[in-house]
DNA sequence: CACTGGCTATAACGCCCGTCATAGTCTAGC
DNA sequence: GCTAGACTATGACGGGCGTTATAGCCAGTG
């Protein structure tokens, strides 16, 4: 398997996109899912397509202008992925979609034997060119943003105050995302555990208190 | 200025090393530094050795294993001197060593402009060889578990159950790894800062508690 | 049938990579 | 002064990089 985000590869396009190109698709997804496990800069290109089963020229052929562009769509796509399950889950509660935000991320760390990760958190651990932003990064930055705000509205349809809920959605994503990273490290699911059982008792009781 | 990690270049040495070479740890402490801000796959050799004012020589005469080898030492560099800080500030007591911990990475992001972070977190980042090991990742795995057993102890210390004191340590360096490449992306402290005030919190209602 | 336009195949461009080998320089101790 | 050994300088090695150019294939339309 090549990584739980990745194989969401459905129909429903990310903007105007009207028609085709299911191979577009496969490479996007399959460069989410080898930057998460690689880094950006340590991806090349020509592992991107040989990955994707695509040759090399279709990468330029969907992605003219090259690598960057590629990583955008990549975050972007894995962003999406995760902010879909995450406001469909948190439906049933802010706890609720907690559970699913960590076994997503669970998933995909056992799945693929410690060596994935977020391909959002490896997109922002890289230096920009001097005084440049690249959209790749500017994506990312979205990607927390949007699942911190899914949480932190869950949080205060449940009675938390705003800036509290706000502070509780950046630590969850936060504490989720380092977690990942340091579960690689260890080979061992014992940090995302923990995190997980503090998360789940302090938002436990911050609803009921 | 170079980072806060590296500027720490001071006599004292790691381990045996009796005598000399202040350039072998000015290489050392340069590549803590750029491995935060590049990542390790995408930092070349040449790079660390024009960063440290070394030749490039001089990297396969100290380090002869080649990058796998200086990288583990940067690794084994940074995480001792943030253990170190960790030690001496959580005498004062758990909220004591945290906010220093939370302080030394902000002064970090903020005085490289958001282009550096925490070099251990990069190396975790990176796909090890098919069924390796690498040292790098031994290392940074033994960084984490080391600043996570400083924090958990001393809040034993402070009457904190172990069970939950081993949880909350992994939700503080987690939480604070995670947060700090969230602001490298948003180009913002709020994360950490937010990250900051529901640690602070937290660990004061958990002592009081 | 010819033709167009989306996709692929292949090769090349200059550049940088990790590593190694070799010869040179400098300094300490005899 | 001379020799040994720590360090530096330089250049080469094969290989991979991002990107571009060019030509070929192969539907679908008229």
């Amino acid at each position: 398997m090549t990584g739980v985000i990745a194989s969401g590869v459905r129909r429903g396009s990310t903007a105007v996109a009207k028609s085709s190109a299911p191979s577009r698709e496969r490479i996007v997804a399959g460069a989410a899912d080898l930057i998460s496990r690689r880094g950006l800069n340590a991806t090349s290109i020509r592992e991107l397509a040989k990955h994707a089963k695509a040759p090399l020229g279709s990468t330029y052929h969907y992605f003219p202008e090259g690598k960057g562009q590629l990583a955008t769509e990549a975050v972007r796509y894995a962003g999406g992925a995760v902010a879909r399950i995450l406001r469909r889950e948190l439906d049933a509660g802010p706890v609720a979609g907690l559970r699913a935000f960590l076994s997503l991320w669970r998933g995909i760390v056992i799945e693929s034997d410690f060596r994935a990760g977020c391909p959002v958190l490896a997109v922002s651990v890289e230096e920009p060119p001097a005084g440049e932003m690249p959209p790749a990064l500017t994506a990312a930055a979205e990607a927390f943003e949007d699942w911190e705000q899914l949480l932190a509205e869950a949080l205060r349809k449940h009675g938390v105050d705003g800036d509290q809920a706000r502070g509780l959605a950046a630590l969850i994503v936060a504490s989720v995302e380092g977690a990942i990273a340091m579960c690689r490290a260890k080979r061992s699911m014992q940090p995302l555990d923990r995190v997980a059982r503090q998360l789940e008792t302090l938002i436990a009781g911050v609803l009921d208190g």
